[in-house]
DNA sequence: GGTATTTAGTATATACGTTATACTAATTAA
DNA sequence: TTAATTAGTATAACGTATATACTAAATACC
């Protein structure tokens, strides 16, 4: 209906081919100019035109011929992936690890810092420090920084962008991170997101839902919340807090939660309530104990995962109601219970819901390790490389 | 990430612009060319081409100048109402109603049809006929009939193109109802969609929500269901059934439900369940008694409306916490328990959900009438009105 | 080993919608 | 009556895609 957008002329028309180009580039690198003509449609002049740019502005680096068929063999490109840096930052209630990659998100650096104050003037001046050193040091690479992801344990209102909610690091909230950062570190561009939503695009960059056109994500550790990533975005809602189902009643009248509520959904399907299932602590139990159990066999321990995964159940149930994915991908502390865990939630999901809902879908645990969130907040910055090189090629 | 989406090129310049065009016409109509060009940042001269174009097809009619300013007084265009119609159809369990608008959504016609078998062919039959029938008495207007938009009472997959399941029309599960449609009414455009989907539009389109980004609409009858309109489009999920949150579990081990479920949130929050509450029948109380007795402050009336409200709280602060909307709209006979109503819901949701989580959202009753299921369905044809209009001006 | 064929990529002229400039049209203010 | 203002049109220039013709470099085949 009302349109929007940009309007039609040159200017467009020439940044939406080096769209096709760049993006097939960066999906199925390395590859020809010819090739890229066949799958994006483009012409084969648009092509070289585009691609001739982009390697001129050191982007795009020429491989050498690889002759396969017969024909005049093609001269394949691919990503200069020594062109920028990102940078993922995952933000814990006691310390912060940053995680610097290239453009292709492999790991250069990574370190891990201990928040020593909750004033988040402490963490902007700690990480500002970090980012002026590291452009000084990356300074020979044409776009530098290309962002910064970073990944908070709560809520960021992107409508008034201050951090709206994070329950274990109440002295944020309000904050304006996003530009208080890029007030210390001119130029920079910097992402905020939950660790849901950075879970959901890591997944989907990263981890094994590179092919889902619409993943829900589940983090679920001490807490629990949802992102969804649908159609090449994330559903963030008006104010950025949409998937806020930890706190989403399945058992009205149910458990106090401490959130002033009844009956959440992450007072059950949590790894709080696994322990409290277990009537044990994670002094006494550690999460590596618990997958062990499960490994030897241990009952008591795989019935009470089942129960867990029965409550998980509840709660996916509910989460395909509301967002009908394709692919559901837990992630946090409880994807270590693995396949346990995967069996009791679908005996509760076919309980549950009519099977002809649930044709087609999938849940797997994320097998991202340690870095993952880290990583998710690269991919914060990855999903917009494209159109950062393309703006850089067309300056100057 | 991924571009696909058209190349750029002269035909992409020429739709992008003519939408702009277009759309802003349907916006502010009437308005000037020169209003045109200030409103979307085009070229006088771009404005004018299209509009040319338009006017040229007769979909766009130019109306007398108006001076109010100095200088030239400017030509005011319009869309010309007249050059196509739009058919919405409602249907419920043993009748559907046939709604017929300019393109402007204002009714021309209407009429009501039993369904006298179930049979889904009986259905597209009759309505094949009624098309055909409005095709010639409408041979006249440029665009012919524009589009159908038939509402169910179920859901419809939109990857597989056939009825998904309706609880009270299984005979038509699994039909291919816009192909059959399609093949006894050549050239015919039609959109199937369910009745939370089409309310959501609707309400967006002819209703209070039309500044509205982001908005839930929660169609509540005997059944229940929501649909989500976000950044201009429906959320639909993967296969059409995002939104079917009368079977989200709000009570673990509650009430049994039709579905084979426990604690479904309709079995607390709909029609039947305010049924249940009052202890009566649609025979003995009607909703009309219902809403009398709100208004003579009967006690027994309004506190059972009161509870039923607490539970369509619940669900809804599950809903704020799942899609984090803008607006809430109540459609479906609930709609017409009001203010009474949504007090009682505001009060659930504030013991729910922290208060900063509440800010700026509006919850309200659909005062939509009969027809407005119809009139939801007119809005799935008129969302695509634009894309129409420049196709067939581009033709020939 | 020479020639035809095939595929990759480039050079050049053309096509076409936007855009800037200059224009006409029609009104009000002074 | 003249200047100023706003609406809208005519025309030529501009810039990007595109078609055509070309060069480049390999294999297949006789």
């Amino acid at each position: 209906m009302h349109s929007n957008g940009p309007i039609g002329n040159y200017d467009l028309v020439k940044k939406i081919n080096m769209e096709h180009a760049i993006s097939t580039i960066l999906k199925y690198r390395p590859l020809s100019r010819a090739k890229i003509a066949s799958l994006t449609g483009l012409n084969k002049m648009t092509v070289s035109s585009c691609v001739d740019l982009f390697v001129q502005k050191g982007f795009v680096v020429e491989l050498g011929t690889t002759g396969t068929s017969r024909g005049r063999p093609p001269t394949l490109v691919d990503l200069n992936e020594k062109a920028g840096i990102c940078v993922g930052i995952d933000v814990e209630i006691n310390q912060f690890t940053v995680l610097v990659t290239d453009l292709l998100g492999k790991k250069l650096d990574s370190m891990i810092i201990p928040l020593q104050s909750k004033d988040p003037f402490f963490f902007v001046d700690a990480i500002s420090g970090i980012l002026r050193k590291l452009e000084k040091d990356h300074a020979q690479r044409q776009l530098g920084i290309v962002g910064v992801g970073i990944v908070i344990p709560g809520y960021y209102n992107i409508r008034t962008d201050v951090v709206d909610y994070s329950a274990n690091l109440q002295e944020w909230n309000d904050f304006p991170l996003r530009s208080e950062l890029a007030k210390r570190v001119p130029g920079l561009t910097v992402h905020v997101n939950p660790a849901s939503y950075a879970g959901a695009m890591g997944e989907v960059h990263f981890g094994g839902a590179k092919a889902a056109d619409h993943l829900v994500y589940v983090t679920s550790s001490w807490g629990l919340s949802v992102g969804v990533y649908s159609k090449g975005e994330l559903f963030t809602g008006t104010t950025g807090t949409a998937g806020r189902l930890g706190h989403s009643t399945i058992h009205m009248n149910g458990k106090k939660c401490t959130c002033g509520s009844r009956g959440c959904w992450e007072m059950y399907a949590s790894i709080k309530a696994l322990y409290e299932l277990l009537e044990t602590t994670p002094q006494e139990m550690t999460i590596a104990d618990i997958v062990a159990g499960i490994e030897r066999g241990d009952s008591r321990i795989t019935s009470s995962v089942h129960e867990l995964g029965h409550y998980q159940g509840i709660g996916l149930a509910n989460v395909i109601n509301a967002y009908n994915p394709r692919v559901i991908c837990i992630g946090g502390l409880l994807a270590l219970l693995g396949p346990t865990l995967i069996n009791s939630i679908w005996n509760t999901l076919r309980e549950m819901i009519p099977a002809r809902f649930l044709l087609g879908l999938e849940i797997y645990c994320s097998d991202l390790g340690e870095l993952g969130v880290a990583h998710g907040g690269v991919s914060m910055v990855l999903r917009q490389l494209s159109t950062t090189i393309i703006e850089n090629s067309l300056m100057g």
